[in-house]
Parts: C-alpha cells; structure tokens; sequence
DNA sequence: CGCCCTATTGAGATTCATCAACTGCGGTGG
DNA sequence: CCACCGCAGTTGATGAATCTCAATAGGGCG
C-alpha cells in the first residue's frame, strides 16, 4: 500500500535554497534513484492526464504548469523555479501540464520511490505535508488575485510574488524566465493589458524593464499599495 | 515531533457521503475526541489568522472559507457541505476565514490530537493527504473558473460544481445553502451579475429557480456546453 | 541586412461593474 | 387578518475596465 493516495495533482514547492538535493533535506534519500534531464524552450515535460510515473526537482530554468482548455484557453497555476519540486502527483495522473519556459534541467526520480521511502521516513512525510499545505496556500491566494484584484494590482502582486521567491529581494533586476504571455495566463488577463500594466508601472517610476526578462523594482512600498489597492 | 507542520492553512474536503464518522471512515478514531458546536447565520467559527486549535467536520449547514481584503473585498476559497472537514490548519493559524451560511452543526477536535494519531495510524495518514491533494485540485480547477471563464461560464460550472457534489445527481432541485452574495464571491463577479446570468440560464429553460435557495438543472448537457464555452 | 518572434501601443468593441429603482417574501405588530 | 417593514434578490441604464483587432517597434539570429 502507498502513502500517496486518491487524486491526481502536481505540484511545485521549493525545498531548499540550493537546487540540488543536499545532506539535511528531507528529500535528499531521493537523490540516489534520481536522474537528470534537458529540456529546451516550450517542451512538455508531461501532460495533464499522463500516467504519473515520476516526481521532479528543478535545477535550472523555469516551467509553467497550468490547465489548457479545449478551445485553447490556458490557465497557468504555477510558475516553477529552481530548488521547487513538482509533478508530484498523489493519483495516477497528472492534474497538471508541465512546459519548459526556456532551457530547463531537472532532476527526476520514479514515484513508487517516495512513496516507499515516505512509509519509512517521517521526516520525508512531513515534508510531503508541508510542501502540499505551501502549495495550497499559494492557491489561495492566487483565487484572489484572479477573482478580486484588477489588472493592475494583479500585475503588480505578481512582480512581490516572484521577488518574494527569490532569496530575499536584493536590490538588482528580478529575472523573469516566462514571456509576457505567460504571466498574462497565470493573472487571467490578455497580454496586452499585462504590457499596458507594467508601461504604468515603469511611468510611475516603481519599476524599470531593462529587457524583457528583467524587471527592477524601485519602489516597494509603493508597488505594495499598488498591490493592495491603494489608490 | 508533529507530522503536521508548516505553513497555514484551511480546507473542506468530503471524507464520507455520512455526515457523521463511522466505523471504517479513516478519521473514525477521531470521534471520541470531538464535540459538536452549533453556530447560526453569518456567524464566525474562526478568523484568518487565528491559532488554529481545532479541525472540523460539518454535520448539518453549510460553511463558506474565504479570505476578506482590508478595503472590504472578499474571495470565497470554498463551500463546505456536510460530511466535508475543514479547519484542517497544518500551521499554527488558520489562513482562511470560515463562517455559517445558516444553521450549523459540527463536529470539532484539538488539532494536536491528530497529529498524535497520525504518527500511528498509516490510514489516517493516508487519508490527510488524501483530503490535501482533493482540495488542492479542486483550488486549480477553481483558477480556472476565474482566470479563463466568462460569466455565464463560470455560474454553470458552479452550479455543476455543487451538483456533482451532491450524491449523484438526480432529478430533483439543487439546495443552494449560500446567497447570491456568497456565489458572487466565490466566482470572482458582482452579485448583479450572478443574478443575470442565472435569469438568462432560466429563459434558455437549462434551470429552473423555485425558490432562491434551490435550482433545478433541466438540461445538463446543455449546462455543460454552456459551463464549457460552447456557443 | 533582413526576418521572425515577441512585445508594445493604439482604437474600437464588449463584458462586466456600478448605481439606482423595484419586487417579493417573511416576519412583526396593530 | 392585514399592513408595514426589512432584507435579499432582480431588473434597468450607464460607464469603466478589459478584450479584441490591427499596426508598429525592437531584439536575436541566420
């Protein structure tokens, strides 16, 4: 019998700040039976609905995860960064598409792994619980960026978010791996409106965009209001 | 040493189509440590960010969980019905707010209680993540409804939504134990908004409205298409 | 140098929110 | 028993936010 049970889902949690499986990590007995992969910009690497054989660790790069809709509509549910696991699927499938933002190395190791070493593992146990309770966590408050923020203030909650990720904001350009498009599919908006919101921010001096990947933000003070709604 | 850690958080998830525990239900251990509370209308059963001292099963009544914004604005993360548990904090505090629709009953135990029996019992073990992985897809599918559906969409899947959880639907009309208000929040749109979709479902005869705590699908196929896009 | 892809900007259309009036039901009290 | 009150829901008119469609700009690579 396997601890990981019922629904399918994917997931993505960082584990630690450096990528790779280290001595002290609750997942480092994982690192034994894990291998390496490449994959490059916009590639799958697994599907929504796929027979979930493996569990993966970032090491570099980025992934999107999201729901795609039969008429094409994209949802993204997650943006993935090195050191975050994911396609940690609990059923048989998928819940969840992964795509490679750009060039992306993972680490992969086959689940009926975790789920033998969880029985006999309570640190790894707890440390399942603890990245689904993050996991669900940022869902929640990802609903409400989605159902009770306006453009704007989603645009800019998102750029907090993704600094917040980042081992504590420093004060240089924060690296954005996905497109504009990407993060118009995460904040349920067009990408046009994500560019006309960060045009706003840039005039109103909370942020630079020395390209396209880069963003700096030079207020967060203000951007924080911005987020919250201040007017 | 607890096996529930981490981050905060809530969730409601259906552990049983019996409102009570029983005999075989994985959190039947729990029962001799519960007590049951009744709360009425509009009343808190505890705040977003409270300590999170006590788990809960619904027994009768519904429960929405959201998080309200400090200028007012609210998100409902979701509906509990009964039979489901919520208040499920694997932090010290609770990350959502949870609030009677109506007349409610329900069973409560001290948290730490189960974490105790976690430590021994694989099966309740099992069923924590179980009950995890159920909400984290249920939140997905909920980005969805908010990122990437209209309107009318989006009051279709909800009321597919609470269909599907009803035992097997049958023919007789849906209990809405929420208001308008409440189906508003939790679909990201005004309650005007809510009304008109629902006025227009009715004249397309896809439902019916005997009251405003009950709706009765007439045509669930065509409820689907509409819920997916289809013109 | 030129092409392709992504991002940006602009103009007009559409959806949904806002504001306001009205309805219907349940409860209360005369 | 009926009139009134209050709240939740519904409907209507208007406006704002966002989407759509179209044109332009900019960077990377062959």
């Amino acid at each position: 019998m396997s601890l990981l049970v019922q629904p399918a889902y994917s997931n993505s949690v960082r584990t630690s700040l450096e990528p790779f499986f280290h001595e002290g990590d609750a997942l480092f007995p994982l690192k034994a039976v894990s291998t390496s992969l490449h994959f490059s910009r916009n590639q799958t690497i697994f599907n929504e609905g796929d027979v979930a054989r493996y569990s993966y660790k970032l090491l570099e790069g980025g992934v999107r995860l999201c729901k795609i809709r039969p008429d094409g509509r994209r949802q993204i549910a997650e943006f993935v960064l090195p050191g975050d696991v994911f396609g940690f699927a609990l059923d048989e499938e998928y819940s969840l598409t992964a795509e490679a933002l750009g060039d992306v190395i993972v680490l992969r190791w086959p689940r009926g792994q975790v789920e033998r070493l969880a029985e006999e593992l309570p640190a790894l146990r707890k440390e399942l619980m603890a990245m689904l309770c993050r996991e669900l966590s940022a869902a929640q408050e990802h609903l409400v960026m989605l159902g009770r923020q306006t453009a704007k203030e989603r645009v800019a909650s998102f750029l907090l978010l993704i600094a917040n990720r980042r081992d504590a904001g420093n004060g240089d350009p924060l690296l954005l791996p996905m497109g504009r498009q990407d993060i118009a599919d995460y904040l349920g908006l067009t990408i046009e409106t994500v560019c006309r919101a960060l045009t706003d921010l840039k005039r109103e001096r909370l942020i630079e965009i020395p390209d396209r990947h880069h963003v700096e933000l030079r207020n967060l003070a203000a951007l924080e209001d911005v987020a919250e709604g201040g007017e």
